[in-house]
RNA sequence: GGCCCUAUCGUCUAGUCUGGUCUAGGACAUCAGAUUCUCAAUCUGGUAACACCGGUUCAAAUCCGGUUGGGGCCA
């Protein structure tokens, strides 16, 4: 085990989920938000939620909704967000840009920035002329040259420009929580764009200033970040920022090991909500994917992770997101609820299969206008609450109570090589020895 | 292509730091059996892995070097 270096009171202790509202919440973010989740409460220290919205063109306020929404089913709470204050807000970036403007400013003056002129087209061939000689595609520095007159020239003119950072020679090193030492040589890299102008930061930069404005202390991620660390360890520097305790998280991947992707299965958490997948068999899931406590104990609660994770037992490598071990726990969990809560959980699912409606308090089935009770459909619900894996199922499941013509496949009544005739007798057969059963005195069980 | 990360059953993993207790443990999936009016659930059992090569050592899944595979970033 690799101990924790960090030497932090619990209340220096800060992390931070900072998911891009350009879409729906990805169960990959989801997993991120829970580690980060999970170690502030470990350590006692504050889970922050802060939206990445700085591509206008791509953020909508439904996402950020939903990112609110499905976190919040998760139970995943935050201590400062956008919707709860705290004392380094505002937690949205689109409301922050006077402070990047502030510190890109600052670079500019001091010359560890400046401003480029070069044509996307000119840019792209260039990238590619490097790439065919075997180098690595890095901006060659053209505009590095420019004296501050042309500079003034071209932005008087308007002409098309972004903020580039100079990114110096040297070697990064830094610990890794859960990988150990990382260094990089920077040599290879090309200077990064960190604005489009002064009031459009891009993604490397605003990172940084936000990770520094709201003190930040650990900044847990997932592994895409990694090669991004070097080029946010020098923007710190340039800017004279002290670095948070890196951690990258192994990434969850498709079965064929390439990069979770939606070709292979849903990849919104919202799409395993609707499904009927239980925010408690999610959290076991996600948090297993990755970690565990090196015991043989599997099944774990939101509160119990929040006692025992520890975020040196994450594994390095990948994994892959297994959909059958999700199934083999959601069952679990579906199994432990309570038969009325089941059936809650339940109703919704078999009312948007247009099988049930609600009427004022009572439930009547669609299909006859007949009344159910909420005591029958808990016996429904009860019948096959244990083949249950997801929610949705129940309506596959139990369809047949609510309709009056079934539509089955006639083979299933077929058994070894019975004939039609034979399987009509034997229906005829049950149907008269089932009618003898007094309903009316209850003698009907399971 | 360059750089970085990574490697134990089909999958998630324990074990690796601190070499011997590992004829490698658990879980999911799978197979068989028990139970059962069906399907499930449950119980019992089985199949199944240290990527490869070399080195260090009395001893390597474990330490070192390399190879190969996989992933990520650079667009």
């Amino acid at each position: 085990m690799k101990k924790n270096k960090n030497n932090l009171k619990p209340e220096e202790i800060r992390v931070r989920f900072a998911p891009s509202p350009t879409g729906p919440l990805h169960i990959g973010g989801a997993r991120t938000s829970l580690f980060n989740y999970l170690f502030a409460r470990k350590n006692k220290g504050k889970f922050i939620l802060r939206i990445e919205d700085t591509d206008k063109e791509r953020s909508e306020l439904k996402w950020v909704q939903e990112i609110i929404d499905e976190l919040k089913w998760l139970s995943i709470k935050w201590d400062e967000g956008p919707d709860i204050d705290g004392q380094f807000g505002p937690y949205k970036q689109s409301q922050r840009l006077a402070i990047y403007e502030k510190y890109l400013k600052k670079l500019l003056d001091e010359n560890k920035a400046y401003y480029c002129f070069c044509p996307e087209e000119e840019l792209e061939a260039k990238r590619q002329e490097q790439m065919t000689r075997g180098k690595a595609p890095k901006y060659d520095g053209t505009c590095l040259k420019l004296s501050k007159e042309e500079v003034q020239k071209n932005l008087a003119e308007g002409k098309l420009s972004v903020i580039r950072f100079k990114i110096k020679n040297t070697k990064v090193k830094f610990e890794d929580l859960i990988r150990g030492k990382i260094e990089f040589d920077t040599g290879l890299l090309g200077d990064v764009v960190i604005a489009k102008d002064l009031n459009s930061p891009l993604f490397h930069f605003a990172v940084v200033v936000d990770d520094f404005e709201m003190k930040i202390s650990h900044v847990i991620r997932g592994e895409e970040h990694l090669s991004n660390t070097p080029r946010q360890i020098l923007i710190q520097e340039a800017l004279g920022f002290n670095r948070p305790i890196y951690a990258h998280l192994p990434l969850m991947l498709n079965p064929d090991r390439s990069k979770l992707s939606k070709r292979h299965g849903d990849t919104a958490l919202k799409d395993y909500h609707l499904k009927g997948y239980l925010p408690e068999a999610l959290v076991n899931f996600m948090v297993l994917l990755g970690w565990n406590p090196g015991t043989e104990r599997e099944i774990f609660s939101l509160s119990q992770l929040e006692k025992e994770f520890s975020i040196e037992k994450t594994q390095k490598a990948g994994a892959i997101f297994n959909i059958q071990r999700l199934d083999f726990l959601n069952g679990f969990y579906i199994r432990e609820k309570s038969i009325e809560k089941l059936t809650e959980l339940c109703i919704p699912y078999l009312i948007d299969a247009k099988l049930i409606e609600k009427k004022n308090t009572e439930y009547i089935i669609s299909e006859t206008g007949e009344e159910v009770s909420l005591k029958t459909l808990e016996k429904i619900i009860r019948a096959y609450s244990q083949r249950l894996k997801k929610l949705s199922e129940i309506v596959e499941l139990t369809d047949f109570f609510f309709k009056d013509k079934l539509n089955y496949d006639k083979n299933l009544l077929k058994w070894s090589n019975m004939q039609d005739k034979d399987i009509k007798e034997a229906l005829l057969l049950c149907d008269k020895i089932l009618s003898q059963i007094d309903s009316s005195a209850g003698n009907w069980n399971i």
